[in-house]
DNA sequence: GACATAGTCTATCGACCGATATACATCCAC
DNA sequence: GTGGATGTATATCGGTCGATAGACTATGTC
């Protein structure tokens, strides 16, 4: 194996270029809807109007198409959640942060999680990949996750934990954050779609899902009182 | 094609049944841990101890045989949630039931569907394939999803649509409640188990779920106003 | 115009897939 | 016991997979 990864050295020419993004957009379709495993080679060739070897010759193997989706979304995932983060991580930092504060927070992290998942460009294929990683076991994906859980999981974790008074490595703490997020996740699955005939997420959906999110939120943290060391 | 799938007519001998049901039993385990393209007919083969004609001997084809672990998934589902549904249909179909018995009833129909996809002999496997019915799309894996939307989804989305006063086949309802169950099919995923080093669900965290998504159901439909048009 | 690099092409490799042909073993009915 | 049904074994088929070899073209530098 002499060439891995054809990076372009500056001052280089690159006339590939325009190749290289169309295989990758391509790849990110396929991959969302067959799965790593599904795609084949061919096919992504045949659909990003490539020859078989380009695939080779520009991301190494499909192995590093693969991770180069990955990176592309992981980084669209920084990008959409960085200002939020930095919010939360001051408002956690002050300890005057008042009850209401983090609630408030914690509704727009959930809101954000929803609009990441469920809105933007290339939705459908980022929500099918979304809910793959959760199940496939490919080369990589372990990113993702740790993506997820570093910029919503963890935000969302240390929210609630100061809003029920325990701890942030506290199991039942963990499965609380884990549950109002799945409020969230169910909608990446396309079985949470064919109830109704049209079977997409129109931005009226998005607004009705985030509007319940909120809703659910506010309701729990506001009717249950914590602070008690057990839960029944 | 002669021999599609090997039914044992009454009163003939069937030796083979032990081979059988140790092929089903071991296909839903690989099935559900490699995915149905990823299971190969030889590893199914090996690991059940058998020739790899013996796959299609009983059941016909690899697909074949999928679809009978389905049915058993199906037939396990149907036995696990058919006394609560009748509850439900008859709490339903009395117009004066007490808006507190419907909401005690949300609240067991959540908790026996925590207990259906994380409780049970041979957890893991089901949690797996039930998670893979939302991301692959296997032939007969509808059937999983239709089982799963009669004896969870409807069951839930009409006692919601009581408590909230509103119709059944209303989009918000639908939307709330998936919110509510996602509550419940996030831990079905992988991700939501390696946040700690053991990642199994033991009895005593299959119970604090089932006591959180309680608490937070009873929160939601207690505080809430509902019978208003619209939500916000 | 010679040469190196960048990028694209056809053809093909070895591995693995699901499925089956076919022979053989076992068991029950009569 | 003998014939048909039931179940198990080996060997192999045609097809697809990811990857690569190697020839070809285009582009830029000197």
């Amino acid at each position: 194996m002499v060439h891995v990864i054809a990076r372009h050295r500056p001052g280089t020419q690159a006339r590939g270029e325009d190749t290289r993004r169309r295989i990758l957009e391509t790849a990110l379709e396929i991959f969302a809807t067959e799965g790593y495993e599904g795609a084949s080679t061919r096919q992504l060739a045949e659909r990003a109007d490539v020859n078989l070897p380009a695939i080779q010759y520009y991301f190494g193997s499909k192995e590093g198409l693969f991770r180069a989706v990955l990176e592309s979304i992981i980084e669209h995932t920084e990008r959409h959640m960085a200002p939020l983060d930095l919010r939360v991580k001051a408002a956690l930092a002050d300890p005057g942060t008042s009850r209401e504060k983090l609630l408030e927070l914690l509704c727009e992290m959930l809101k954000a999680f929803v609009s990441l998942v469920l809105g933007g460009t290339q939705i459908e294929s980022r929500r099918l990949l979304f809910a793959r990683s959760e199940v496939e076991d490919t080369p990589g994906l372990e990113q993702l996750h740790e993506s997820g859980k570093r910029h919503v999981f963890a935000p969302c974790l240390a929210l609630i934990a100061r809003l029920t008074g325990r701890p942030a490595d506290d199991l039942e703490t963990e499965l609380r954050a884990l549950a109002l997020m799945g409020q969230v996740t169910i909608f990446c699955h396309k079985g949470a779609l064919d109830t109704r005939a049209p079977a997409e997420f129109t931005p009226e959906r998005v607004r009705i899902i985030q509007g319940l999110v909120r809703e659910h939120t506010l309701a729990i943290f506001r009717a249950v009182s914590f602070k008690a060391a057990s839960l029944q």
